[in-house]
DNA sequence: CCAGCTGATC
């Protein structure tokens, strides 16, 4: 019996999860040999084992097994049993059962246990998405470890109260690796690169080491800010640290590379991945597109797939990102043609309301100057040089109306605005501060990067090729889809945008 | 003999 629960152990640890066929033959021969029937250490070994096979729901029933058995779940068993709930939630009444085996578990007596209080927490705030009721379970308990606070971090920052997560990481009394990058993503996907980064400088100043996973997010954030000297740093120190390069790793790498535009670094990354999988492939496929560089990006996805790599909804798009901004009709209506389903999708509805949402988002520029990140929001002059910025401005307007006959487009100003405030609001959006930022604070003869939340608006492109040629300033713009080169009075976009 | 759980890229 011993040996079965060892080679279940070591079932359960297996690297990329555990096969779940012999799991099933070794339950299976339990059950007809009498011997499940009277060993709750057996069900804890086999519902460990299922939770880590891909094939979690089979653990629930095991559970039932267990208590109509007459058999008392041990201390370990609760933990197990929630990973395989929370691992499952599309399982029907996985919730309800939460709920009972919560109540089941205050019955017995069990909660008295640190594990299985801990285990409690997080399923309130990760599977019931409960996070009031993990609050007073928190304030109730004796101890809360690490774990659980993780777990209450990261709950937080995905229902979008990434302030409330940063009060927990603040409050709990020991820190460990995972805190960290808890916190860290919990600020990219709260889209506040700038909090990201300052999190993982906290991480470096306190001397805890970074792991491959915090990295991942420090990558999301430099890809989200443009902050391309510090993603080069994070891949120095990956090399120098001889950290393994991960598919998450390189994926987020090539990301960052492409989104601070330096695609042909990302490709070298790309192509030294061993491993890729469809995400690995997207990013790629993605980044070329938002290039501009189409015909590659649809033969990267044509490569993708004689690999063997199955294409999913989001590389899809990618693909027919690379069409819209190529013209390729043609290929494009081919490749919507293949697809069986695009019915949107939950990610894609979501992601649909999230831009709801933002949809008063005002418009941001950054723009990273000797690793430093500036932040420019439109109509906000709060920047400690802004005074030398408008001055700049001013004779930025003056110059391109004099010498390219500049007359400003009012179309996209928004109606409420006075008539003769227009012209100002123009003047204010946040690409042209940064642009003049980047002018008196930086070397003739290297260009100016600025990233951008929204699209480019129809005035600041005009205005932004207009400086290139007056100023002769190659300009490279990341606005929320695509880049744009300018140079010399044109747009590597050619107007279609 | 030992045992549980927590963080990630398009």
């Amino acid at each position: 019996m011993v040996v079965v629960q060892r080679y279940l152990e070591l079932l359960s640890r297996c690297r990329g999860g555990a096969d779940a066929r012999p799991i099933a033959r070794i339950q299976a021969a339990l059950v007809t040999s009498g011997l499940l029937r009277r060993s709750a250490e057996l069900h804890d070994a086999l519902i460990r084992a299922l939770a880590s096979s891909g094939t979690p729901h089979a653990a629930l029933p095991l559970y039932a097994h267990l208590i109509r058995a007459g058999l008392l779940p041990t201390p370990h068993t609760l933990p197990s049993l929630f990973k395989s709930l929370a691992l499952s939630p599309a399982v029907p009444g996985a919730r309800r059962l939460a709920l009972a085996v919560h109540a089941q578990a205050v019955r017995l007596g069990l909660t008295g246990f640190l594990l299985v209080n801990n285990a409690l927490i997080r399923v309130h705030a990760g599977l019931l998405g409960r996070l009031s009721d993990a609050h007073l379970l928190l304030r109730a308990a004796a101890a809360v470890d690490a774990s659980t606070f993780n777990t209450l971090i990261t709950a937080h920052a995905r229902a979008g109260r990434v302030a409330d997560a940063r009060s927990l990481f603040d409050e709990m009394p020991e820190r460990n690796a995972v805190s960290w990058s808890a916190m860290v993503n919990g600020y990219v996907q709260a889209g506040d690169g700038r909090e990201a980064l300052g999190v993982f400088s906290q991480m470096q100043a306190q001397g805890v080491r970074p792991d491959d996973t915090v990295l991942v997010g420090v990558l999301a954030a430099c890809a989200q800010l443009g902050a391309l000297e510090q993603g080069k740093w994070v891949h120095g120190y990956l090399r120098a640290n001889n950290i393994r390069m991960t598919v998450f790793l390189g994926t987020a790498l090539v990301d960052m590379y492409a989104k601070c535009g330096e695609m042909q670094l990302g490709m070298e990354v790309f192509e030294g991945m061993k491993d890729k999988n469809v995400l690995a492939w997207t990013t790629m496929i993605k980044g070329l597109a938002m290039h501009g560089r189409g015909s590659d990006s649809l033969m990267l996805f044509s490569q993708m797939e004689s690999s063997g790599v199955k294409p999913d909804d989001i590389a899809f798009i990618g693909a027919l990102c690379a069409c819209t901004h190529t013209g390729l009709v043609d290929k494009g209506r081919q490749l919507f043609n293949s697809m069986v389903n695009k019915h949107a999708s939950a990610r894609e509805i979501r992601h649909l309301m999230r831009e709801k949402g933002v949809e008063k988002t005002p418009g941001c520029s950054n723009l990273e100057i000797n690793g430093v990140i500036h932040q420019f929001i439109v109509g906000d002059l709060s920047h400690p040089r802004i005074k030398d910025i408008l001055t700049k401005w001013y004779e930025i307007d003056s110059r391109i109306r004099l010498e390219e006959g500049y007359v400003p487009d009012k179309k996209e100003v928004l109606l409420d605005i006075e008539e003769e405030e227009m012209e100002g609001a123009l003047s204010r959006h946040s690409e042209k501060l940064a642009i003049a930022f980047a002018l008196i604070s930086t070397n003739d003869n290297i260009p100016i990067r600025i990233v951008k939340n929204l699209r480019v608006c129809q005035d600041c492109h005009h205005v932004t090729k207009l400086i290139s040629k007056v100023y002769g300033r190659e300009i490279v713009v990341r606005d929320r889809t695509r880049f744009h080169l300018f140079k010399d009075g044109t747009c590597s976009c050619k107007d279609y945008w």
